[in-house]
RNA sequence: GGGAGUUUAGCUCAGCUGGUUCAGAGCAUCUGCCUUACAAGCAGAGGGUCGGGGGUUCGAACCCCUCAACUCCCA
């Protein structure tokens, strides 16, 4: 049967994947190997792969086959993340459209529908990424809210908790009104709005008509003033220092302050304080021992103290205040005004500062190992970049706010006993709490009379344990897989997540392990749309990664997101990337078909092949010394560009076009066999890029019978470079590519074959002289003392090509191109020997440099010469 | 407001310690070709004051100053 002249890879992705399971070559047990590890930053539970996932994917599956390849023990950890806000958010939604409330569901219920839907529908990504052609050891696929993983997340917290390192204390949090719960910092976005700035009247108590105008841009939280504030220094308001104003409409009674955190030049110079409503004002509030007004609910609307406004919404508020205060007088006036406005990262809800009783994590001590490390190299960032914004980051690190109001997630272990504020034992069980409660108080507790708190655990407080605790490095210390697997080796992933993860792995790393967690990071870049836009669901920009899959074949569509994807730069994605990396796998494909359809036949090998074969050989060790050095630097877009270039250049449009024989010519056995080396070398080369791809071409060549699969064959050793045969054959290159021209502007058809004749060539032929007769289509190649008349030349390493004419040429515009050169290549000297005649040049530049700036001189000036003579030759 | 980074061909990017690897690559474009593995191809070609200005140097894409634009991080 015919192959087929283009790659077909739907069916044989299938078959490899599951040739590659069946074998079990994923899969990573310890053993005296060298190991390799990388965990997978886990996707949320709930998500669809999206191209983020693509390029990242791929960048990880391309490290660990060619790990594997290299001989090493290779580990790709997959798994999944409860992602507890995401989730929840989508449990509450659909159970919603069901007609339910989570409101009428106990947590048990809850939980019930959660596990069941995360049961049917979680995961769906880790299928998805099969299709890409992750080679993940799927035996070890974890979840964070498998039992051992849950059990590593509370003891953590405990041992955080009894080591002084977590506390639990009221602070001002970042609520999220519409997830109902407290964020970290980190979950904060902060965006410039288009907003107003409010002038309102205050009015001094016990002066006639004497008032005061603060500026806010919130209004609605007037009714939680509980003081003003101006600078003291700000002669404008001296004469109230001391006195005291009325809130409108709530019509309470508030000192004047002094503090000089108010910048006089800023509205009014004069603030409103409402210490339980902004971060500022709460330090202002402690400072002056305030009251705090709390004026909100969790949902975001006004509560008693909203008065009459109790029930509305804090937006909706704003403009009824701001109603009111115009039409009883106390708003004198408006402004627009831009400012920075916090939203949430989850629901994109408009955060609000809120004082809550929270828990914390103390950062200050596991801060340190994390910064030294990373600014020391011990773990190295690609790009080093990053290591900038990390240490920023961790100078100024801030306590962590890690409980969460919601049901979905490790539910914190603390027990209360009684309704004080430190009434609370933290422990695994009731049971021992209970006894714990006995040994703090002297009280008896039974362990079902003591309440569990409601609230669970930020997520990442468990996706920071995930490269421990993928292999159990905390419920069994020391056990033989983390010993074996752990520090890992690199970690791929987004720098938006810096912060919330790898920081914090970093953090739990050397806390609970004593050593890093990785030894590099590798930052991928944002995947944008043609026109710069972030890739996102909402703007509907991003490509179903699955659809692509299935247009362009897998191997395409991952050569074509690594492409143009350096480390830490944004990837501007482009479905015409995915055909350039088509088009390359059908470029692979046609190579196999050429070379499988020749027929051996025992003759002696042409010259011209024997040339070709040590040149390529060369040329193969030379680009995979520097494809194996790409690897090492992380930049994988050039160990793909470069092998992406040594097979479609070197070895197809020169190598085989050299070696091919006429058509329905056989070749010669040694030719072909070495052909066929050549190319399951290559294979191997590419098969990180594109695995399926090149499994199926390394079994059609031969490999079947072996019964050895190219996923595990061996990375190549780099042999024997000749230097000085690569620069030979690029100087034939050359010849060729002159002589091409030459038909080309004289319109001489591929098929006529022309005469060369080469002028300085002093020993004997040419290196390549059979391969220039081959692919110049040469009908004689010869070697002259004379410059010949009546031919086309060029000039090359000091030597003269001729082509002559045929019956009618044109020596005229023969003539204007050797003009041409010739104005050039003067003005080229004339630079030179201003240089050469510039005493302080030849005075202070190395030596080497002005050698090679005289050799310039000396081969400018006969390259002249022969010009010169040329033109009177055409006469 | 503070900090970091980027700016090189139409697009995406290389360019290491200032000097023949110095102006490059891939894609796109243009011109020929359905030449015998591949038109998802072959062969050629044209594209750049290296963001602007100034300086240091015998010599600057590279070092310094300055201006501009964009991006990211933090508050």
């Amino acid at each position: 049967m015919e192959t087929p002249k283009i790659f077909e890879p739907g069916k044989i992705e299938v078959k490899w994947y599951a040739h590659w399971m069946e074998k079990g070559y994923f899969h990573s047990v310890p053993d005296n190997r060298e190991p390799y590890t990388i965990v997978i930053p886990p996707p949320n539970i709930t998500g669809v792969l999206h191209m983020g996932h693509m390029l990242n994917s791929t960048i990880q599956d391309v490290l660990i086959r060619r790990a594997r390849m290299l001989g090493k023990n290779a580990c790709w950890v997959p798994g999944t993340d409860h992602a507890s806000i995401a989730t929840e958010a989508k449990i509450v939604q659909k159970l919603k459209a069901e007609g339910i409330q989570k409101s009428d569901l106990t947590r048990d219920e809850f939980l019930g529908h959660a596990f069941k839907w995360k049961d049917k529908h979680g995961g769906i990504i880790l299928e998805q990424l099969k299709k890409l052609g992750a080679s993940c050891d799927w035996e070890r696929t974890h979840f964070t809210m498998d039992k051992e993983y849950s059990e590593s997340v509370v003891n953590v917290f405990i041992d955080l908790f009894n080591k002084g390192k977590i506390y639990r204390g009221v602070r001002m949090v970042n609520w999220d009104p519409e997830a109902l719960t407290a964020v970290s910092d980190e979950e904060v976005i902060y965006k410039e709005v288009n907003s107003r700035l409010f002038y309102v009247r205050y009015k001094i108590d016990g002066l006639d008509d004497e008032w005061i105008t603060i500026a806010t841009t919130r209004p609605e939280t007037i009714l939680g003033d509980t003081a003003i504030c101006v600078n003291p220094l700000d002669k404008r308001f001296i004469h109230l220092h001391g006195k005291s104003v009325i809130v409108p409409i709530a019509n309470r009674i508030v000192p004047i302050l002094t503090d000089d955190y108010v910048d006089m030049e800023f509205g009014t110079g004069c603030l409103k304080i409402t210490p339980a409503h902004d971060i500022n004002d709460y330090e202002i509030g402690r400072k002056f021992n305030l009251a705090s007004i709390d004026l909100f609910n969790e949902n975001g609307t006004l509560n008693e103290y909203g008065l009459h406004y109790q029930g509305v919404d804090r937006f909706e508020a704003r403009k009824l205040i701001e109603k009111e205060l115009h039409e009883t007088g106390f708003l004198s006036k408006t402004e627009d005004h831009i400012n920075k406005v916090g939203f949430s990262e989850r629901t994109n809800a408009v955060i609000e500062p809120k004082l809550s009783m929270q828990w914390f994590v103390d950062m200050k001590d596991l801060a340190k190992p994390a910064l030294e490390n990373v600014m020391n190299n011990s773990i190295q960032f690609y790009p080093e970049k990053f290591k900038n914004t990390y240490r920023h980051w961790m100078e100024n690190v801030k306590d962590w706010c890690i409980s969460r109001q919601l049901w979905w997630g490790h539910r914190i272990p603390a027990w209360y006993y009684g309704e004080g504020v430190n009434d609370f034992v933290v422990a695994l069980t009731a049971e021992k709490a209970a006894s714990l409660a006995q040994e703090k108080t002297g009280v008896a507790y039974k362990a079902e009379a003591l309440k569990q708190d409601e609230d669970v655990l930020d997520t990442w407080f468990s996706s920071w344990l995930w490269p421990i605790s993928v292999f159990n490095g905390l419920t069994q210390p020391n056990n033989p897989e983390i010993n074996y697997y752990y520090p890992t080796n690199d970690l791929v992933t987004g720098p938006d997540i810096m912060f919330f993860w790898v920081a914090r792995m970093v953090m739990a790393g050397y806390e609970y392990k004593g050593d890093m967690p990785f030894k590099n990071v590798y930052y991928t870049g944002i995947v944008r749309d043609k026109l710069g836009r972030k890739m996102s669901k909402s703007l509907g920009n991003s490509p179903d990664p699955i659809a692509l899959i299935e247009q362009y074949g897998a191997d395409g569509v991952r050569v074509g997101v690594l492409i143009s994807s350096p480390a830490g730069n944004d990837l501007p994605f482009d479905t015409s990337q995915c055909e350039q990396g088509r088009n390359f796998t059908n470029k692979l494909w046609n190579a196999y078909r050429l070379v499988s359809a020749w027929e051996v036949v025992d003759f002696e090998q042409p010259h011209s092949a024997n040339m070709a074969i040590d040149w390529f050989e060369s040329k193969l060790n030379k680009t995979l010394l520097e494809i194996n050095d790409a690897f090492d630097k992380f930049r994988i877009s050039d160990a793909l560009m470069l092998t992406y270039k040594l097979i479609w250049d070197d070895f197809c449009s020169w190598y085989l076009e050299i070696i091919k024989p006429g058509y329905e010519q056989p070749i010669d056995k040694l030719s072909k066999e070495v052909t066929i080396a050549f190319f399951e070398k290559l294979l191997i080369l590419v098969h990180p890029f594109a695995p399926f791809i090149t499994e199926e071409l390394w079994h059609l060549i031969g490999n079947d019978k072996k019964e050895n699969d190219i996923i595990v064959a061996s990375w190549p050793n780099a042999g024997k470079i000749d230097d000085a045969l690569l620069v030979n054959f690029n100087q034939s290159e050359e010849v060729v590519s002159n002589i091409r021209n030459i038909r080309k502007q004289q319109n001489i058809a591929n098929k006529v074959k022309l005469s060369l004749f080469v002028k300085g060539q002093v020993n004997g032929q040419l290196n390549f002289h059979s391969v220039i007769v081959k692919l110049g289509n040469l009908s004689c190649l010869e070697y002259v003392n004379e410059s010949m008349k009546g031919a086309f030349s060029f000039v090359l390493e000091g030597k003269e090509f001729f082509i002559p004419f045929g019956e009618e040429m044109d020596t005229a515009a023969e003539k204007d191109k050797i003009l041409a050169e010739l104005e050039y290549i003067k003005g080229f000297l004339k630079s030179v020997q201003g240089k050469l005649s510039n005493e302080k040049f030849v005075s202070s530049a190395p030596s080497s440099v002005v050698e090679s700036e005289k050799k310039k001189e000396q081969d400018a000036l006969s390259t002249i010469d022969i010009l010169t003579k040329k033109i009177a030759d055409l006469g």
